[in-house]
Formats: structure tokens, C-alpha cells, sequence
DNA sequence: GAATCGATATAAATATAACAAATTTATTCA
DNA sequence: TGAATAAATTTGTTATATTTATATCGATTC
């Protein structure tokens, strides 16, 4: 399948499907596509067709079909090319894109931070484990030269912070599990907000300590020491989350 | 903040935080909402004005400030109504939304159903645990309808099927953390496609008693043993899985 | 006085047209 | 052969008009 099957939208030829009953046309072709997409009609690297071959196929105007095709780009779902052999393609996946789409939810959800650390908690642990598993040099040589690099920024807090974040997002690499990383992926935004306060210095030195003995347990091939030392870790920090919260000051962060 | 307050996009005037190198207005536009969002600057429920409106306050066409909308509207961001006091407004996060969208990227980017049951089994396993401690009379009682309507289903796989999921999304709600409901969520559709193959009468029934084992830890409180049953739940069908890939055949499945 | 019906204004949804900008392909000339 | 150029295609953007949906206000009716 690599041509897109057009189907009528108007009311007289009913959709096939009609799992969704959306009001506007860009949204049922939304829909239609998203539907081919989970169902594997649609796969990665499918072209979709110009804009106009897309408004002419569905019988909408060019202005529908860029509508829809805009609402898909937002989802990541389709990649758009201008000029010559331009157009519509199914995107590849990209692991990265989807985690501000949740973030957003949960900026907007005002979901309590607690219970995202208590997710975290679970997922970093995992992925602590799965890391002792299955690292591999590379992947210790890089944490290795990631706390290196943390050791120079103790003073910066802003700086150090944007490490110990990278460290935990090396972690999960290390992992080596596509959904590992995109779970965290989506949960890091709610955790570690763009202009959150930072780590003191003193709490800097700790937090570096910890990520070393941590590493030692990933170094040892330790699954189960990994696992459960992460775990604390975040849990350590989740009872610091929820002191803060209760004294109702939000500065004093300890994340990472 | 109850009114965005609009930049001009023109390259004269430079967008002050300029995170994004946008290609498009349009890009930029959704861009700086999302911003807005994710940094606490605009709230859930605050008005950005008609298209009119936002297409004056940016200085651009109408059609390009709704494209705009339709790419927020497709991350869930913002709602749109027509008519006398229409408009776009902030979006209350919606749990559900996003799920599509991040199921749509699981499909895209081909992560390994094994991966994403070894998710589903640790978070699965938090919520029976959750679900255990803080399950009202009433969630008690769904789940017992649940499991009441499912035997009247076992003939039925399709309609099995789905019951199962509804089951196991009750369990969720049972845990009554925001955050678990909307991970889970996301990962339903990797594991439950629409057009998956379902259960045989014979494999419904010991669902059923295992779902029946499950809803017991729950009621006596017993948030380990809820949890440790629950992993084992998921992983059993994490192994069914691994089996029916390396024999091929992707018939047969035990889902839930 | 309250409820219903209708006119009106607002705003999105859609369609069409036109032009600009980008990009690939084909052509031409050195 | 190879580089510059022209042409064709397609998105990006704007403009305008028409249709449809919704709320508000007022008049009519019970």
C-alpha cells in the first residue's frame, strides 16, 4: 500500500469505518488516516500525495487537506517536503517529538507531581535494571564521561542540572528499549520544567555521589542493586518534592 | 494573563525567546503558545481570541492562524467553538487525547510489543498495588459488574476482548493517580490494536478467573500481593506473546 | 410572567483564486 | 563533463466570498 484510497466524505457515501464521528471534514480525514495508521494499513514511508492530489482524492478544497495534513504534522504522523517530488509521507517515529505533546497534558491536567515521580520511580528503576543487563561499553564510557563532566559543573547549578538530566536520559539508553526511553521521554518535561529552580552546590556534590555509586552498580552488572538504588534515589527525591510542597516553597529543588 | 499577548513573527522583530528555529508562521505561532503553556505563562481556560483576533495580533492571514489552531487543537492544547463568543480557549488536559497520539508513534516507530508489556507489567502492577490501597465502594463495585458482564461474554471474543480492557482501565481508575490512568492509556493501543486477533472461549475463562483472583487481592487490601499477581498476569502474557513471535504466528493471542 | 419562535450578529468551516518561495529536474552553454 | 540557468512542481501565504453553527436579544404567544 503505498497510495493512500481515497474515500467521498460527503454525507451522501457513508465512511466505511465510521469508528469516529467528527463534525468538520479535516478532522474525519484526520481520523481516516490515523485509523489506517493503528489499524497498519498505513506504514511508515507511505506517500500520501501533493496537497492537491489529497483535496482532489477526498473531494475537499487544497485549504481541508492542508488543514488535516497540519493537525497530522502536529502528531508526528506525517513529514511534509516542498517542491518538486514534495508532498505528504508518513513519518518515521520519532522518539523524541511525542514527549512535549505529553507534557503539555500534563502542564494542562495539573497533574500532582507526586504521583509522575511515583511513575518515574517504577520506569527508572526498570531502566536502571535493563541497564545493568544490557550495557554496553560504549554505553558506560558515556555515563562515565557524563559524571566526569558533572564533576567540572558542581558550581553551575543551572548547568549541572541540565547534566544529571542528560545522565538519567543516558541511562535509559543504556537500557536499550525504545519504549523505555519514550515513556521517560514523555515524563521529563514535567519533572525537570524548563525554568525550574536549580540544586544548591551542597546538594549538587551529593546528588553526583549518588550517580556514581549508581553507575558502580551498572558497572557491576548488579540488575537488582541497580534497580533498587534507583529507586530510592527518586524516591529520595519525591520526599523531598513533597516537603517542599508542603512547606509551600518551591524553590530549594533537589531533582536529579 | 487572561489575553496572549501577541508578537509581531516578521523577521524585523526577533521572537524574544526564540527556543525554536520555526520554519513556518504557522510553526511559530504554535510554537510560542506551547511555550506559553509549558512554562506556566498561560493557564487552562485562558481565551486567545478568535482567528480574527490572533491572525490581526500576529499580523498574519487568517488561514495561516488557523493552522496554527488546528496543530494545537491536534495536540489537544487548545479548544475551538464557533458562533457568538467562539473562539480559541486553553484546553483543560484531557487524559485521553493523548493516548492516540502517542500510540500513533509507537506504530510509526515499530518498539517491540515485548518492550512495551515489560512497561505495562511494572505500571500494571503499580496500579493493582495503588488500586489496592485506595479503592472506594464504588470502584469495587465496577469491577464487579465488569467481571459479571465478562462472564456473559465469554463465547463472544471480540466482546471479551474489549471487556478485558475496559477491566484492567477500571484497575487504573481504581488507583486513582491522574498520572497512571494517562500512561497506561497511552500504551493500550500497542497492546490491544483494534483489529488484533482475540481470545478463544477456552483462554477467556482463565482470564476470567485470573481477573476474579485480582479483583480479591484488591478487596482485601492487599496491595502486594495485588501487585506481585498482576505482574505475573501481565507477564504470563508477556511470555504467550514471545512464544507466538517466534513461532510467527501472531493468531492466538491471549490478551488480557 | 414565562416560554417559544425568529431575527440578527458573530465566528468558524469551506471553497476558490492568486502569488511567493522553495526545491527538484531538465536544459543550455562553456 | 560540469556548472549555471530555466522550467516545472509543490508548499507557504494572503485574500475574499459563501455557508453553517451558535448566542443574544426582542417580539409574540400562552
Amino acid at each position: 500500500m503505498s497510495q493512500l484510497q481515497a474515500r467521498k466524505l460527503s454525507s451522501g457515501t457513508p465512511l466505511v469505518g465510521r469508528l469516529r464521528q467528527t463534525a468538520t471534514n479535516a478532522d474525519a480525514l484526520v481520523a481516516q488516516i490515523l485509523e489506517g495508521i493503528l489499524s497498519g494499513e498505513i506504514k511508515s514511508g507511505d506517500f500520501l500525495g501533493s496537497e492537491r492530489d489529497i483535496s482532489e482524492g477526498f473531494e475537499v478544497s487544497r485549504n481541508t487537506a492542508r488543514e488535516a495534513l497540519r493537525s497530522l504534522a502536529a502528531l508526528g504522523a506525517v513529514e511534509v517536503k516542498v517542491g518538486v517530488k514534495g508532498g505528504a509521507t508518513i513519518a518515521a517515529g520519532d522518539v523524541e517529538a511525542i514527549g512535549e505533546a505529553l507534557a503539555v497534558q500534563y502542564c494542562l491536567s495539573d497533574v500532582p507531581t507526586d504521583e509522575v515521580l511515583e511513575i518515574q520511580s517504577v520506569l527508572e528503576g526498570l531502566a536502571a535494571e535493563r541497564a545493568a543487563e544490557h550495557a554496553t561499553p560504549q554505553d558506560i564510557e558515556r555515563l562515565e564521561g557524563l559524571l566526569e563532566e558533572a564533576e567540572e559543573l558542581v558550581g553551575d547549578s543551572t548547568a549541572f542540572s541540565n547534566s544529571s538530566l542528560v545522565f538519567h536520559a543516558a541511562i535509559a539508553d543504556a537500557s536499550h528499549s525504545q519504549a523505555l526511553v519514550m515513556q521517560l521521554r514523555s515524563l521529563r518535561y514535567v519533572i525537570w520544567p524548563p525554568n525550574s529552580t536549580k540544586a544548591q552546590p551542597k546538594v549538587a556534590k551529593r546528588v553526583l555521589e549518588t550517580h556514581r555509586a549508581l553507575l558502580e552498580f551498572i558497572k557491576n552488572k548488579d540488575a537488582a542493586g541497580a534497580q533498587e538504588f534507583m529507586r530510592d534515589h527518586i524516591e529520595h527525591i519525591r520526599n523531598v518534592q513533597r516537603k517542599n510542597v508542603k512547606n509551600k516553597r518551591s524553590e530549594d529543588a533537589t531533582y536529579c
